[in-house]
DNA sequence: TCACGGAACATTAACGTTAATGTCCCGAAC
DNA sequence: GTTCGGGACATTAACGTTAATGTTCCGTGA
């Protein structure tokens, strides 16, 4: 692993007889350059194997072609999805991505914002904790561009892309009651972010609208410890254990709209304890549309998120921001998730497990 | 988001009438430098909020405090949780990452290679395609110190750590073949990668240890569609199609050894549809020990893969790499994977739903 | 014929940091 | 009292690139 050293500009320059600019500008396609000097400088560069030099393109520049992309988890499939998109659409323009995890930790966010500094990105990508916005106040004084993701820090100003969680929330809960729903649970999380308090308030709106009551106890937390469990998304473990709280009470409820598809794990599991079944005995409607949940038995019906789109808008608003033209689209934009219909809601079939066959073209999990 | 400039060593050094290079030394925490002056560098710095530029720093040293991670799929829940193993061990060194996402092509991956020399990493950790080993090879021509990961190219000779599949594939086998099984199928990917090989080596070295014979068909392929479907795992539905096709032969096996959970997931419908139970009509032992196995049901006999300390090897190799002394650990490192016994393998508790009830501690996916 | 414009290149400076030398001055040792 | 060593700082150079100016020379037009 003895590195012959890289050739730089100036390797070309001297081999060339030329000097180091001209070759800069005979590469980089800028004009003032000869034809026949150009090809010389391109068949030398290729001869070498010459690879520009970023670093110092960003020093003299003052920005790198470099996105930040802070998240808080990727082992959340929303979020590894987002990665992927956003990394493509970031390299489809050039950028490459400096990852920063943050583990639903405000101090990691402040070492993020300290990392994102000194490396000058041309602009950052961020999932914040939400338990502050002040880490990222930084970063708007100093002039780095950025895109708030999946979770709006409304003070901040900055352009912002996510899911409409609060229509999320209330497609699962209208779909429900439209199966004959009438007393309905929510299982979610207990972090104080949006994401889960606008579902929560969708729910709530569709409940309103049908004319039904929300009583006490009809919005359950999930208990989950941040910082703890750095590596894995959320546990259905914990999700089963409220749920198995739930299913002793008196009476129970027609459905159970849970934050995300692995909470409707554990509730299923409750279920299968207590003997009851799904859809017949209780509806479960899940959020997120994990790989697997076609695939559970019944299948799970659920809220398929926007990721793709979600990410490419995100790339798309951070470039806006960073040619500094006034956007044709809105500077906050929510995109709608779409509920997958499957048979952990539908009460026409259940228990037929020939319905599954059906299910070949319509499990439909993109 | 108009940007106030950012203060550099030369605004602090004029503040206090002191040479750059005396402030450079004074934060740095170098000696030569008196402590009067040292604490004055320090509260001008703090005062002014001053944030080393990581870019200038990195061109006169020739390389970043950064590790490229290279990786085919985030989506992969293994692939997920060794981002973000790596991401911490990296970060508590002090280095960054920039992330890149071939999705198993070997193009993407030249590309990778290049951004990864423009942006002089100061290391990097590769997952590779496999298809060959030739991009990667400009990175020991110019010194940049790379660990494999996952993925080895022998070829190459540079440090490697990953899952010992081999010995994965041997236990789920053993596994299977101590609950009984003599007729045993495996599920694999397509892949041409050497993951997918050794364990289908294991499974063989199981086979032949307990003198069992593996006739023809007795290794299912599941077709994967490389670069089709970027941002997401394998799907359940291609193991499904292939596992009613089995489910169609005369003779069934007592169980099948998948390739991931996922496919496990496919297969449990399959026999479902078929009307065949599982355990008792037929054995299935996962890969990966995704969050959700733990909860189907019946819940899943997987292979536990050890992703967080896998990263965390990568990392140290990568670290001893670039101290360049002889480390004290081999250069190729391979770490067991755990077999975790459910109810898939369990033929004595099948069918109790109340089994699922014992369960309750014994489910300990991390 | 000569001034002029512009194409094609060279030269210089700058980005912000670190490393290698230089300079100054003060105290200690002979 | 002079020299010498070294602490505390300054000065210079360098990393590899891009941007701003210079310089040369040749063809063109009046």
């Amino acid at each position: 692993m003895a590195g012959a050293r890289r050739h730089t500009l100036r390797d070309i320059a001297a081999a060339l007889n030329l000097s180091v600019n001209t070759v800069s500008r005979a590469l980089s396609g800028k004009d003032g350059i000869g034809e026949k000097t150009r090809a010389r400088v391109r068949a030398e560069a290729e001869r070498v194997g010459y690879v520009p030099n970023s670093v110092a393109r960003s020093l003299v520049l003052g920005s790198a072609m470099t996105f930040g992309l802070v998240i808080t988890n990727p082992s959340n499939p929303f979020y590894a999805q987002l990665i992927s998109s956003i990394e493509l659409r970031a390299r489809t323009h050039g950028y490459s991505l400096l990852l920063m995890v943050t583990d639903e930790s405000e101090e990691n966010e402040t070492r993020a914002v300290e990392s994102l500094l000194r490396s000058s990105v041309g602009g950052s990508i961020v999932v914040p904790v939400q338990a502050s916005a002040d880490p990222w106040r930084r970063l708007s004084t100093v002039g780095v561009p950025t895109v708030l993701l999946n979770r709006d820090l409304p003070d901040l100003g900055y352009r912002f892309v996510g899911t409409d969680n609060e229509l999320g929330g209330y497609r699962a809960t209208e779909h429900a009651i439209s199966r004959g729903a009438r007393s309905i649970v929510v299982l979610e999380e207990d972090l104080p972010i949006t994401t889960i308090a606008d579902r929560i308030a969708g729910f709530r709106r569709a409940m309103a609208e049908a004319g039904l009551s929300v009583p006490r106890g009809s919005i359950m937390r999930v208990p989950t410890r941040r910082h703890e469990q750095a590596a894995l998304p959320w546990q259905p473990q914990q999700a089963y254990q409220v749920a198995r709280r739930m299913l002793r009470r008196a009476r129970l409820p027609d459905a159970v709209v849970v934050g995300n598809d692995y909470f409707a794990l554990g509730l299923y599991r409750a279920l299968e304890v207590r003997g009851l079944k799904v859809p017949d005995d209780m509806m479960v409607i899940g959020y997120g549309d994990h790989p697997y949940s076609a695939f559970l038995s019944p299948p799970l019906t659920t809220v398929r998120l926007p990721a793709e789109e979600v990410g490419n808008i995100a790339v798309d608003l951070l470039l806006e921001e960073i040619a500094g033209g006034r956007s044709a689209r809105p500077l906050k934009q929510l995109i709608a998730p779409t509920l997958v219909e499957r048979e952990s809601t539908d009460r026409t079939t259940s228990g037929r497990t020939s319905s599954a066959a059906k299910n070949d073209s319509g499990m439909t999990s993109r």
